[in-house]
DNA sequence: CGTAGGTTTGACTGATCTCAAGTTTGGTGG
DNA sequence: CCACCAAACTTGAGATCAGTCAAACCTACG
């Protein structure tokens, strides 16, 4: 089960290097990390809201995404993963987790036991700092996604998410902003702004006349970036991890 | 400076204890913190968005909030702050915040140098384990917040905002969470839950007319805890503080 | 006692939701 | 390779929650 030596945890071990300068034996230590690797579908339950566990769950390829819902049956989503995303970080210093992690494409995970990331950032102050930033920055985005919901208009919600969909996949090291493929749906994307998937459909054929975007299918090509940019009233700086 | 022996650091010492059990060393440390105390009148910027600084700020007593701004002049209150809260723990990480934070009443501070902190951190792996704690369910916060905002009806909004508030205080150790003296103006509600002043006065008067709060200037009972909590569809679980 | 900030009220507007029916797409089995 | 199915996407019409604008009223404080 152990992975030294193999690239499993490559996208991670990337975005820690991203986060904070690793040394040898810190690279070491990571890879060494014990890990289960499963293959699994889309709307697979990754981590349930409240639920005890042993093991934290690293996304390693595919998509998902972080949920709430209301006891009326609101559904909202709070955060979109990549691979290289630990899912549940919480988990390591509190008992359960506040929301709910799901695939919405097929994925590749790996769990890795609690005690051993504990163990790792007691050993290893620079992977702890890098998860710290890690952290900050996923609560800055937590915090601009409240200001997105509450205070902007559909279409700069939307604007806005495919922005920070775009700057984030190319900061993670998967291709160009321009040019890339939607893994959610219209209606996800919905629960994401707090709009419902006929409003997004519309505001969606806005910025297609607008001529800011074109979809064909899933694909999307950003034709105007800084419009889009504007319309979505999107400045990068919340997700910048330069050290302080 | 230095506040060796008197209990300036109190609220906070008390929120680290809440949050992880300390030793006398770890106290010690924290009270030999360095510390410039100061006094500000209420509307006080204390934090700037994408600004530098060389310390962080411990908000010792009175309130503040967390905000930012859309380009458009709207503003979005991401939470308030009170005595014993850290308002700007990303300086330790990260070189700019993502927020800035402001008093809404007269308020107590004290400003202790970021490198104090991160070496308080380093060398007190409780201390750090405790702020660790704070963060993340600060960021659990920030998600029930986009929650509430994104897909909770206006009077939902604002009977949760109560709650939180109440739980909050009475988990800070401030009085109960039935009869307590509300900080800000329906004004800041609304900054708060995404909807206008003028929404969020007809929305508390129909709380008035329901029997479950009765308000008299600033001050808030809440008459019927339970059905204010179901209304708000309120689950203090996401507050828990608990550990792995 | 005047003033500024905060609260309350009223009438009207409009963005977004709801419901309900199509249409397209992608995958699957024959 | 085609037929079919479910999921995703589109479209339309009508309903509603919350916003806007504008004025009046409190009330704490200097």
């Amino acid at each position: 089960m152990a992975a030294d030596g193999e690239d499993i945890f490559g996208r991670a071990m990337r975005k820690l290097e991203r986060l904070a300068s690793l040394d040898e034996t810190d690279r070491r230590a990571v890879r060494s990390l014990q890990a289960r690797i499963e293959f699994v579908p889309a709307s697979t339950l990754l981590v349930t809201e409240g639920s005890r566990a042993t093991y934290c769950t690293l996304l390693l390829d595919g998509h998902a995404c972080r949920y709430k819902e209301t006891r009326m049956g609101g559904r909202q989503i709070l955060a979109f993963c990549m691979g290289g995303d630990l899912l549940d970080v919480q988990r390591v210093f509190l008992a359960r987790p506040d929301h709910a992690v799901q695939t919405i494409s097929p994925a590749t995970i790996a769990r890795v036991p609690t005690v051993a990331l504990r163990t790792l950032m007691a050993e290893r102050p620079r992977v702890a700092e890098a998860l710290w930033r890690d952290t900050l920055i996923e609560t800055a985005v937590a915090r601009e996604w409240v200001l997105n919901v509450g205070r902007r208009t559909a279409t700069a919600r939307i604007a806005h998410l495919l922005c920070e969909f775009a700057a984030r996949r190319e900061a993670a090291g998967f291709g160009p902003p321009e040019r890339f493929e939607l893994p959610m749906t219209q209606e996800q994307i919905g629960d994401a702004t707090g709009l419902t998937s006929v409003h997004v459909n519309r505001k969606f054929q806005d910025l297609d006349s607008m001529g800011v975007i074109a979809r064909s299918r899933r694909e999307l090509r950003i034709l105007n970036w800084p419009r889009l940019k504007r319309i979505g009233d999107f400045d990068a700086a919340y997700l910048d991890s330069a050290a302080a």
